[in-house]
DNA sequence: ATTGTTTCCATTGACGCCCATAAAATTCCA
DNA sequence: TGGAATTTTATGGGCGTCAATGGAAACAAT
């Protein structure tokens, strides 16, 4: 499965519609999606982003769930409830609804984050905050890391220092 | 596994691009990838590069955390939302974004340097002084090494020079 | 009519693609 | 084995295409 990765900071202009990255553009049409599954993220200030495949995943959580139990009913309504599937114009470009954007706090710029399977929406700002605190907690992590990835290469405590 | 090995000083041209050295190209050629991952190391200022291997890797290694837990998202974050795929151009060369560039420090040239699995990109000055750095701390090991090697033939402790 | 939404067009700047040159390595042949 | 010929690499530059962005025009809704 093709993965989404890197960042890429685009504007959003005054009818509120921003370019969708084109290499994330591509990876969504392989996937054979015409549009982008977007919902406001759970645990932090942010949009989490995908294609059918994340439907497919939420879908399956969800599954996993005890029917008719609140917690079933309250996870499917924060997810699906509040989500949107935006369309992708000609020109590679969604219209973010307002509800989203200020879940978000974007302004007038976004940062589209891929984080493999699916990509996040960010307010330039909150990324960055995010994106520093995230480095340094890894490197917290190495050593947990270390012990999840015995067995393999190193990808990550690699020939460093 | 084919390994990477060895060290280049390969020029940074104006628009960014550098020659990815031919004989980690076929590296990466038999690896099944005509492009470059890459992302900045999360301890040293340098960038990790590699092929499909190692973004598999990567995937791997959080894949093996728990789903939806803060370690996870932070990791991925942290990884795919940080690093770049660069293609190849026909002439062998990547152009490196401004954003890994600024990370290892990386102005008019670069030193590719092949770490077994993975190689990274350095900047020639701070090579240089992890260089010597690391010699350093070669002496050290060597006596460590040459405890716990008793009794082996030495390949490192050895009778050399 | 006014507001909001979608489609279409135009500009600009980045990137991919191609060619040219030069140095280095490799092959080939005497 | 020496040296010439050929192939691979590294690097610089030009040019066309495409992506990102702003704005206008067509369309819909209230």
């Amino acid at each position: 499965m093709e993965r989404f990765v890197s960042s890429y900071t685009n504007k959003v202009d005054a009818k509120g519609r921003v370019s969708v990255p084109a290499s994330f553009r591509s990876i969504l049409a392989r996937d054979g999606f015409d549009g982008v599954f977007c919902y406001p993220s759970l645990d932090s200030q942010t949009l989490d982003a995908g294609g059918s495949s994340l439907i497919d995943e939420i879908h399956a959580l969800l599954e996993g769930l005890d029917p008719y139990s609140d917690e079933r009913d309250e996870l499917s309504l924060a997810l699906f409830g509040e989500s949107e599937i935006l369309k992708i114009d000609q020109d590679g470009r969604v219209v973010l609804p307002p509800r989203l954007r200020e879940h978000a706090g974007i302004a007038d710029s976004a940062v589209f984050v891929g984080v493999g399977h699916k990509f996040q929406l960010w307010s330039p700002e909150r990324f960055e905050a995010r994106r520093m605190g995230a480095r340094k907690r890894v490197v917290e992590l190495k050593k947990l890391l270390r012990n999840a990835a015995r067995g393999q290469t190193g990808a990550i405590g690699g020939a460093g220092t």
